[in-house]
DNA sequence: TATGTAAAAATGAACGTTCATTCTTTTTTT
DNA sequence: AAAAAAAGAATGAACGTTCATTTTTACATA
């Protein structure tokens, strides 16, 4: 095996590690020593990818994060009108809560702490940009309420993220219906009444 | 000043001193040396107050949750019309979390975290039966969408709570202007649309 | 009211543990 | 055989909690 597939191999082990452990432990109750363990490497073997605990949680976050939103808005063509750009959009997003829940629960997680820093933070914001340029173009065509980003992300996205800590811990569990009439909801709240 | 109240005020220091640092810092990057320092007192009086760390931060959670919801039912009535009710409840609980934002913030810290004991979390829990009993009536009487009561949750109450995280950390600045339309959001995202 | 005393409350220092990080050595790669 | 990567053991700091001691309180007696 190449040594530059090898070494990506250990650091998408520990990527792995972290946020299997950070989502069942949080992240000050994560050692560096069960990382380690948990990828297979030595303790000191993390510090040849990362500069310490705190780089290791940021950069995996903004490639989470990244990823998350690739899957977001690979179908999305910011020429599709508003009401089936935010469908898709929305479901995608639900889509990849399914299918990627480990990833999806990391990202739920460092969005609701400080457990990231905060220059990481607005790095993985910039990503939303598709999602804040179609609202808008709502806005403007009188489709969507003329609110605030951060309020419709409030009402719109962010409580996926609660239903999916909820779900977390054994209350509840979300599936397809529950998506779909999550799906009335958030748009309900955030569509200009007819 | 008498035994007993010294003891009561002593003990309200720490609690205090809790949902401050926490707050700032979370629950694992906040040490007892440094709550005790902030509530004047030794690191070892803590624990003729409370059993550990653990059950200061349960205690704390329950209790200011207690207060909360104290607040937020205060003026309510069950015989009154589901929407009426829902306003009044709403907007109760808005008026808390500007007026008591520290208390608010760390409720929202704990109730998007692991830090707090599933069963104090239940405890907490109970505290909003009024409201679950509301949501029952209103779907019983057709103004509310027959969703279960956690996504109703997650689309009628928690926002707030994610509103305030975003405003701790600068981005945003909530207030009654921002509360109105909120209010607006959550009622739209559960009401059967006429 | 003033004083002595036993119990309660409070304290600061100390303990044992855990953890992030580094150091030195060994293994692997080229 | 030199360089790079990885390992495990070691280090020092920080933490939750406890311990031995001191201070404060409550109250009985004079």
């Amino acid at each position: 095996m190449a040594k530059l597939q090898k070494s990506i191999d250990k650091r998408n082990a520990l990527i792995k590690a972290t946020i299997e452990l950070v989502n069942n432990n949080g992240f000050h109750a994560t050692p560096m020593s069960k990382i380690a363990k948990m990828a297979n490497v030595s303790p000191a073997t993390i510090y040849l990818y990362f500069e310490n605990k705190q780089d290791l949680v940021n950069k995996t976050y903004v490639e989470v994060k990244a990823e998350y939103t690739k899957y977001a808005f690979e179908k999305f063509d910011p020429n599709m009108p508003v009401e089936a750009g935010f469908e898709l959009i929305w479901k995608r997003i639900a889509d990849f809560k399914l299918k990627e829940c480990d990833n999806a629960l990391f990202l739920a997680q460092c969005d609701n702490t400080p457990m990231i820093d905060e220059d990481s933070r607005q790095e993985g914001i910039k990503h939303l940009q598709p999602l804040l340029d179609l609202w808008e173009r709502g806005r403007q065509e009188g489709i969507i309420k003329p609110l605030s980003d951060y309020i419709l992300y409030a009402y719109a996205i962010n409580p996926l993220s609660f239903l999916m800590m909820t779900e977390k811990r054994g209350a509840f569990k979300l599936d397809q219906t529950h998506l779909d009439e999550a799906y009335q909801s958030a748009w309900s709240s955030i569509k200009v009444c007819s």
